[in-house]
DNA sequence: TCCAATTACTCAGGGCACTGAGTATTTCAG
DNA sequence: CTGAAATACTCAGTGCCCTGAGTAATTGGA
């Protein structure tokens, strides 16, 4: 009898509340674009024409998975992908006019779905919530990625 | 540019601390059993013969995805299935001797790792984090499951 | 100049997560 | 006692998420 409570593991609250999120996501945002999709087509009304690993970085997605998720947009109708004419290894992604509608009617749903979310926290509870999740996923983050050591000595 | 800031948006963040805790429990705890099934071990420990489906109420898993997780634990050798003899409809699960090591091994593993993710925070802070997002993501649960009206009045 | 490293992307493979539809078993109302 | 409803599980389909290995293009140093 040595089973754990689990409601002390920050790993299991991540999932349970990515799967809260999930949810409320299909029943007041949409049930066609997901949320990792709207993250991309945010990325490029900021900067249009990125390519596809820059995307990936700004919205936090590997190599693979971005590529999954463009190319579900892409035969939605909602971004295009031309070649890089100066560099072969790229392609620059851009929004059409669906695209951009799209971002903008889902903008709007998202602001009230993330009301709704966080509805329980008051302002000050809320402000707490994103720091102190943004200040445990960083320091995680940067244990993978060691900031790289300006110079070897010696 | 009507752009939005992702930063302050609850999904993304814990998609982003799911992610982050996905990385230091491959590196810190292990390769080969993931946060999930750890759960679904857990589960067992604590309570064995359970069913398939309540040990997916446990830890917070659809049919279909316990099932999914339950076969793999079940090909590793690490739980026994048993048809119940009082339901024909129903799995009985209990943990073999090699799951409950396993079990055992990473629980120790797990709390290491929990500590490491969680040190950029205080005490108060830790203790604050979970309950935070404990309350979104009931409340959240709370929306899908209308809480039974235990008597329809008239 | 040329070839070895780097870089952008693809592909295969494993796992998590959900829905809708289908099968078998049990339960319960008439 | 029997047939409709409920229940446990399976299966197919979609999408997210990661790693390791492979391909094509670019870059940079000898």
């Amino acid at each position: 009898m040595a089973a754990v409570d689990l409601t002390t593991h920050p790993g299991h609250l991540a999932r349970r509340l990515q799967q809260a999120h999930y949810l409320l996501w299909n029943t007041m945002v949409s049930e066609e674009i997901t949320s990792p999709q709207f993250a991309v087509l945010n990325a490029l009304v900021a900067e249009p024409g990125l390519d596809q690993r820059t995307v990936g970085e700004r919205v936090g997605l590997d190599r693979s998975t971005i590529a999954e998720v463009i190319s579900r947009l892409g035969r939605r109708g909602l971004l295009d992908k031309v070649r890089d004419p100066q560099d072969g290894r790229r392609f620059l992604l851009r929004l059409t006019d669906d695209g951009l509608r799209t971002h903008k009617k889902l903008t709007v749903r998202t602001a009230r779905m993330n009301q709704v979310f966080l509805a329980p926290l008051s302002a000050e509870e809320q402000t707490l919530f994103f720091d102190l999740i943004r200040r445990v996923a960083d320091a995680a983050e940067g244990l993978r990625n060691p900031a790289e050591p300006l110079v070897t000595q010696s």
